[in-house]
DNA sequence: CGCGTATGCGAAATAATATTGCGCCTGCTG
DNA sequence: CAGCAGGCGCAATATTATTTCGCATACGCG
């Protein structure tokens, strides 16, 4: 389950799916210089390995109506691994909360949520995560504007990092 | 460029290759209860209008030796807009930084960060981020584990919306 | 060395999908 | 109620995906 499992093919298969998910397997064939059938092959081998979880389509969200994305930092009461699950299972069942993480330090989880407008997500804050069992403190942080959203990983580091293994 | 310019229809189409964007027109086609080709017309209606903004494969930067993520609060010493954005040029170019968002409140900046181990990650925030120009104050969190992590809209909360609008 | 064996490639054939062209229906609008 | 615009589906064609096969290379082992 390492890097060290795969070829450059491998790897530029996976750089190229990363920057386009839709592109045809005879493009990605030329791309990485072999030709389909064994390019397919290796796509299906990536996806089977779980070195590719899925594709997913990158939605506009403002351009659909959600004009406010919010950064929330929340600390818990207790942090006994059935109260932090228990929070976790909350933040899965809220479609406003699109990502959450478990922190070290002083913040316990950090959320990233979307909202409609700004008094939707205060609605959502009070009446859903602040009054949440167990949540002992809320700080949350708007969103101004995203300078830099690419998520997935730097093929430009991965492969230097391994010429210098190599 | 509002979600009431979409009609049901277009509005699956982007619940569906949110979900798989690999899914081929006919499968969509099937699901949305149209045929092929209005299909495929109205996919590209919406990849030109700029709701679909790209389709990228989700790869798992674990497997791929990314083993640490991390959140950086970064505050700068001048909020001048010139310094914001020589500040967010910075970013776009340490391929470290996956993500970096503008907040308000205390905090000017929070990035998304990943890095191979934690002390690349260690040379990366002495020697690049809290040393470069600007920057007065950075706090980092580690990511313990990933609860929930959903890039994208919540589809369901947009037809709860337009549902009450009409 | 020399012989299986495994792995991965590519060519060719076939199946599925994407894409184009076109005529039909529907709902306005004058 | 004619004419027009928009959107659909059908049918034909072009691309692409997928399977099947035989060949080459590399490796382990007698």
């Amino acid at each position: 389950m390492s890097a060290s499992k795969l070829d450059p093919i491998d790897r530029q298969i996976l750089a190229e799916l990363q920057a386009d998910g839709r592109m045809t397997n005879v493009e990605l064939a030329k791309r990485v210089g072999i030709s389909a059938p064994p390019c397919l092959r290796r796509v299906r081998t990536l996806e089977e390995a779980g070195y590719i979880k899925g594709y997913h389509a990158d939605v506009d969200a403002r351009s659909l109506g959600f004009e406010v994305q919010v950064f929330a930092m929340v600390g818990l009461q207790s942090q006994a691994e059935s109260d932090l699950s228990a929070f976790e299972d909350l933040c899965r069942n809220w479609p406003l909360v699109r990502e959450c993480h478990m922190l070290n330090g002083e913040v316990d989880f950090i959320l990233k949520c979307v909202a409609p407008d700004l008094s939707s997500f205060q609605s959502f804050l009070t009446e859903q995560l602040t009054s949440a069992d167990n949540v002992a403190s809320v700080k949350t942080s708007l969103v101004i504007r995203m300078a830099k959203d690419e998520p997935g990983v730097p093929f430009d580091v991965l492969e230097e990092r391994l010429s210098k293994t190599a």
